[in-house]
DNA sequence: GGATTCACTTGATTGTGGTCAAGCGGGAAA
DNA sequence: TTTCCCGCTTGACCACAATCAAGTGAATCC
């Protein structure tokens, strides 16, 4: 659980998307005025109530963010990986943080104070753009989660999450792998462990999906979109 | 339900917090580039899979955020009043709109295109930050509202609920007023109006408050305090 | 190779909150 | 005043998913 801290690597950084934009000097200057941290396994790096000035960056290995209710019950919000940020409404809003972040592998994660991000902002409207962007698609995440929970029952949650699996694959690939264990991906569908299991064995006992480990092989998709189809109205007749 | 647009009246638009910062010679910019819509109480202003190149900014009257599922039950998400925004996220980053909203009252709103955003923002770092607090506030009420459905029950969302309306008020105004009918109120917390009424019932029959119609009096603060204190977990020991 | 452990599975039971349905009461209009 | 209507309340019942508990199987470690 040692925490180490380290010059940040201006080359490494300029290939994450988010400063891909950028010039080489400017990336020097970020580079040379943030921190970057090898965080080991279960280690905790943003704490709920932490007051943050700045925002970090994935260099490398998985995170969770997640929030916690009083009798330790955790509901993981995402899994963070390299080139994913976070931080950022908290250093551009100045409340403190809602949400925990813990290392689920040993990770690197590089620390960049407001002040510099307010430099580089003022002077590159490419960056202010993707900044928007990064914040805009975690906005959109929340939404569609709050759908989740709210207006899907068990198992058009999970079929839900095997689509959202499957389509970053190609039409054809006809298999998924979950990126974490059952019991961190139960805990983002806002399900006990027993019931994702449960579910998963119904679809595969209905023959639309077939189990291997940590491997999904879809059999069905046809029929896993009629599950989840209509879940949300896109229209209605007002 | 007729629309009618028309001018914005840049006066006006200078009034709301997000346009406070800027130069006449800017806001009057906008307002010309903008259109300004006149909408009746119950009509539709964004579509869920609408596509927006711009953003709208209320100016007088209520609107509701919400989702559906497909056997029409709605959530709401948030209402929204004068000085409130709302597309920014779909503008920045070019996907459909995730929800509906629709005039609670008759309302007017401001639409502003992408382009002009674009240009004030590279000339105005005050507005850029402006924009940005915006967002983040919404990111974090959106985490809040997960962590509400998602880590308490019927009780103690009602409760949260009740004090955050009473945090807007000074720590001794015992009462406290629902912005809108107990069914919009039931949406928002994610509960059927009987499950809300039910909880509200309990809570005076235990002597914590008295309902008199829309208005709620706080007889016991800190007995309300100690039902949602810790619901969520601000840190523990690892 | 056998013990141990961890991740997952499966079964039985329970409880919270949703649904259906009927009843109530205040405000508005005739 | 009477009637209607709508927003809300209250009751009875039910279902979904959580919980508790026991069991399985595959890796890991000695």
């Amino acid at each position: 659980m040692t925490i180490d801290d380290f010059d940040i690597n201006a080359e490494a950084l300029r290939q994450l998307p988010l400063f891909r934009q950028l010039d080489a000097q400017t990336v020097t200057t970020i580079a040379d005025a943030g921190r970057a941290l090898n965080v080991a396994r279960t280690a905790r790096i943003l704490n709920r109530g932490d007051n943050l000035d700045g925002f970090y960056v994935v260099f490398a290995g998985s995170l969770k963010m997640y929030i916690l209710s009083c009798d330790g019950a955790e509901r993981i919000l995402r899994i963070l990986r390299t080139g994913d940020s976070f931080g950022e409404a908290m250093m551009f809003n100045g409340f403190d943080s809602p949400v925990f972040v813990d290392a689920l592998t040993d990770s690197q994660v590089a620390y960049i104070p407001h002040r510099l991000v307010a430099d580089v902002l003022a002077q590159n409207p490419v960056f202010i753009e993707s900044m928007f962007r990064g914040m805009s698609r975690l906005l959109l995440d929340f939404v569609r989660d709050i759908e989740s929970c709210c207006l899907m029952n068990a198992k058009q949650r999970t079929v839900a999450y095997l689509l959202r699996l499957a389509e970053h694959r190609g039409p054809h690939d006809q298999q998924v792998t979950l990126p974490a264990s059952k019991w961190v991906v139960a805990s983002m569908l806002n399900l006990a462990p027993e019931t994702f299991s449960r579910e998963l064995h119904r679809l595969q006992a209905d023959g639309l999906i077939e189990i291997v480990r940590r491997t999904i092989h879809v059999r069905d998709m046809t029929g896993l979109m009629e599950i989840v189809d209509g879940a949300a109205a896109v229209s209605v007749a007002t």
